[in-house]
Formats: C-alpha cells, structure tokens, sequence
DNA sequence: TTATTTATGATTATTTTTGAACAAATGTAA
DNA sequence: TTACATTTGTTCAAAAATAATCATAAATAA
C-alpha cells in the first residue's frame, strides 16, 4: 500500500465522513499512524484536506456544498452591473420569472425586500430568496444538477401555467445575422416558454457576448425586444442593435 | 471529538436554537463544561458568535440560515433512529416520496450515494441531496416558507403525475381511536397524495407521538399499513397496534 | 552488484488538549 | 443592599497527539 493508494483512500473515507480519526485511519489502512500522520500533514498542505488534531476534516466542511457561482464565472463585474440594472426594473407587486443563468441569480440580493412574486427553475434563486419577503414559486421536475436548475417536459409545463409581468433571461450569445444562441437546449426550452408567457422579456447579456454564435441558435433577432448590458458595450454595436428595434438598459 | 466538530456542532446548534447554554451544549456534544466554555470563547473572539453568561448567542441573525431544522426539533435520537431504519428500507432503482417533515430529511444523509430517484417538496431534501448520486424530482409550486417547502395545488398536482414504489411522510399524532393527525391542512393534502400514489407508505413516527392526536384528524388508522419507529415505543403500545394490523419496523 | 535515496516504523521529547480544583466574578432573589 | 448560587478565569496535572530523531527496509540509481 503505496502513498498514492493511501491518499485515495484518505480522500474516499474523508469524503464519506465529513471527519476522521488519525487511529482509525492506521486500522483501516492498515499501517502505522505515523505514516498517517504524514500523509495527513501532506495532503494538507496540498489542500486537499484540513488537519485537526487526531485526525482530519473535510476541506469545505463548514462550507455549504453548492458552489452556485461557476468557479470560471467571467466578467463578474459586468454581470454585477447587470444584474443591478435589471432590478431596478422590476415594481413592487409584479410577477416575474428568472431563469438558471449567473446575470440573473445576482440578481436576487437587490430584490429581498420586495414585495413580487419571483417564479424560477433555478435552485440557487429558490435559496437566495427564501428567507426574504420574495414570494416564490418553483418550477418543479427533475432536477439538473449541472445547472442546478429544474429542466424537462414538466418544468417546462409548470412554467406554461403562469403568466408574468416580466421575464429575465440570459443569453449565451446574440447577433444581428442569427439571432439568440445557447449552450443547450435544455436552456432554449425554458427560455422560449418564460419569454412566451411574460408580457416583456429581459436578455440579460455582457458585452463580450454580441455578435458571437453559440453552438445552438434558436431564434432569430425579431425575437429581442429588451436587452439589459454593461457599459463597455459599444456604440457602433448598440448603434446596429437599435436599428432592429431593440431597447436596451 | 475534536475543537473543529465541535465548532460545527456548537455553530449548528446556535444557527437553529439563535441561544444555548454550556450545560446542554456540554451533553449534547459529549464533553465536560469547561472544554464547551473554552470553545465558547474561542469562537466569540473569531467573531463566530456571541458570549453570554452560561452560553452564547447566534451572532448574524440576518445571514441566511443554512440548517433546515426545526427550531424546538425534539427528541434528535429517537428521529436519528427512525431516520437510519427507513433507509436501510430503499433499494436501489427505486422511486421514493419524500415529504418536508424533519425526519424524513434526517434520511438523506444515508441515501447520497444510493441508485434511487427521489421526488419530494421539501427544499431542505432537494439540497441535501442535490449533489449526490441521487436523481431529485422537486414538486413545483408556491414555496411555504415556513416549512420550508412547496404546498397548494400545483405541488399535490406535480405529485400526483407520479408513481413511487415507496412514500416516506412523517406525522404529528397517532391514535388508535382516531387515526393520524397532523399540524397543518397543507400536511395533510400532501400525506395523502404521496400515500395515494406509492405502492407501499411508510408513517414515520417517533414514540412519543403514539396514543396524541394532534388538531388535526385526517386518516383512519386502517389507513396505516407501515409505521418506522424508535426503540423506546412500549410493548403494550406495539401489540395494540399490531392488533390493528400494522407492521412496525 | 553496490551505493544512494526514499518510505516506513520505533522511540523519545515536546506540544496540545482536556478536565479538575478553587478562587474570583457575576447574576439572582430576598 | 446582602446572601446565595452559578458561572467564569486561573492554575495545574494527566492524557493524547505530534514533531523530531534515528534505525531499518524497500526501492531506485549507478
């Protein structure tokens, strides 16, 4: 039983148990404590856990276990802006749905103490606003845990119930030759059904995203009303945008 | 037991009881006074909490809290007990109902790496189980905040769409002269439709809740077919049951 | 092959943690 | 206020865990 094997196994057990014990780990392992001693003093200091005295913990054990920002979420500052701009938007008494995207879940902090009706497929929005004075209704079905979001056939339909005074959606790319494109079409799905049954639809949308093509186009630019972006955006862009008729904040 | 579970437990304790004392904490997490008082201090000075006379307060009661139990959850090992028999009763490839009670969440920590699919209207299961093996169906519909999960119409309608193999619900009351009840309309609607629409269901039910009713009567106890309980249930109390038909586990 | 490095285990000294005892401080009730 | 009980801080000792050192075995290189 070579390092390599026991730091498998450490991280394993440590990842089923949350905790350890130095002892426990020798008898399981079956070596000598000192060795686990050092391989405990190794894997900390690669980060890979947390040293406690006797045993080890869980790295992210106090932690809470969802990461809801993507560790690679670009242009922060620019969804921030965003996001401040789009809430300022909403009225208090209104019905609005919110989509799984990053731009829209930055949302959420601005809107807690509102008085709306917040109906999302999102599970880091439900969290967001559940300790708020946001009223939400979830889209239930099954759950994507890559998108931490509620996708499919059912989710689509809960959302089809509904009508709200106001959509925000993201987008993963636009242009005036092909319209709105997305990275799945699980997204396209949901985005089409909220901005179907809102009576105005915000694409939330950073600058570096114009007049690039995702891998799925699903409607074309006639499609886009209400643009919600950051103030790097150009003028020549914005110039070309508003000859199709398009708003934007 | 080391200093860092103990902090959890002692931060867990306070996020969902806002006060405590050095004598509960002290058997609660199985340690002498003085230890809980050393800790006490030790986190007061990293700005975790706050120190009172004989015990601590919670220190940001404006922070989300990340703990979904209730408040005055009573009887911890009774529900531990229960919630641990229950899900030695799943088998992979199953299809579960889960209810919002604090029992049947207290069940997840043993199912995250089973092969199941688990549909519920409790955000606290949803979290806990969003990044397992688990595959979740959340029930769609206005979120209760209070428990934390979604109730009405849509909700027993989404749940209704379903078929389970086995239903998990808690209840308040049980009594042989009036059956089960329960705290809450909403409950009930939800018991019944899960009950409804799984072939087996299984009542949980810690021993103190046999022989009271609770304000709100809604089933018979033919209802009762399967009732997962502590080990502190009296003999007397099972053989009555047991007249009644009803297999205990 | 031998020499050298590396990993492991044993031993001992040191540090950390914990619990007990007791005086001082604090809170409570009369 | 005083008297009393409780809580706390301090000191000390025991126990547990760790670090440091050295020796041995295994793996690797020359």
């Amino acid at each position: 039983m070579n390092f390599q094997l026991r730091k498998h196994k450490i991280l394993e057990i440590l990842n089923a148990k949350d905790s350890t014990e130095v002892a426990d780990l020798a008898i399981e392992i079956g070596t000598s404590e000192i060795t686990i001693r050092r391989d405990l003093n190794t894997l900390a200091s690669q980060g890979l856990l947390t040293r406690t005295h006797g045993g080890a913990i869980r790295n992210d054990f106090d932690k809470p276990k969802i990461a809801f920002f993507d560790k690679n979420d670009l242009n922060v500052d620019a969804k921030e802006e965003i996001a401040q701009k789009a809430s300022e938007l909403i009225k208090d008494g209104e019905i609005i749905f919110f989509d799984c995207g990053s731009t829209v879940f930055r949302m959420c902090k601005y809107l807690k103490n509102r008085k709306i009706k917040v109906v999302t497929n999102s599970v880091p929005v439900l969290l967001e606003l559940l300790n708020s004075e946001v009223q939400i209704n979830f889209a239930g079905g099954e759950i994507d845990v890559e998108r931490q979001a509620a996708h499919g056939k059912i989710a689509i339909e809960h959302i089809a119930r509904y009508k709200a005074d106001k959509a925000f959606v993201g987008v993963d790319g636009i242009s005036i030759a092909n319209g709105l494109s997305a990275n799945s079409e699980k997204e396209v799905e949901m985005t089409l059904v909220m901005a179907d049954n809102a009576k105005e639809t915000y694409f939330l949308c950073d600058s570096s995203k114009f007049e690039k093509d995702n891998y799925l186009p699903f409607a074309g630019i006639d499609f886009v009303k209400n643009i919600i972006t950051d103030s790097k955006i150009g003028n020549q862009i914005l110039n070309k945008y508003a000859e199709s008729g398009i708003v934007f904040f």
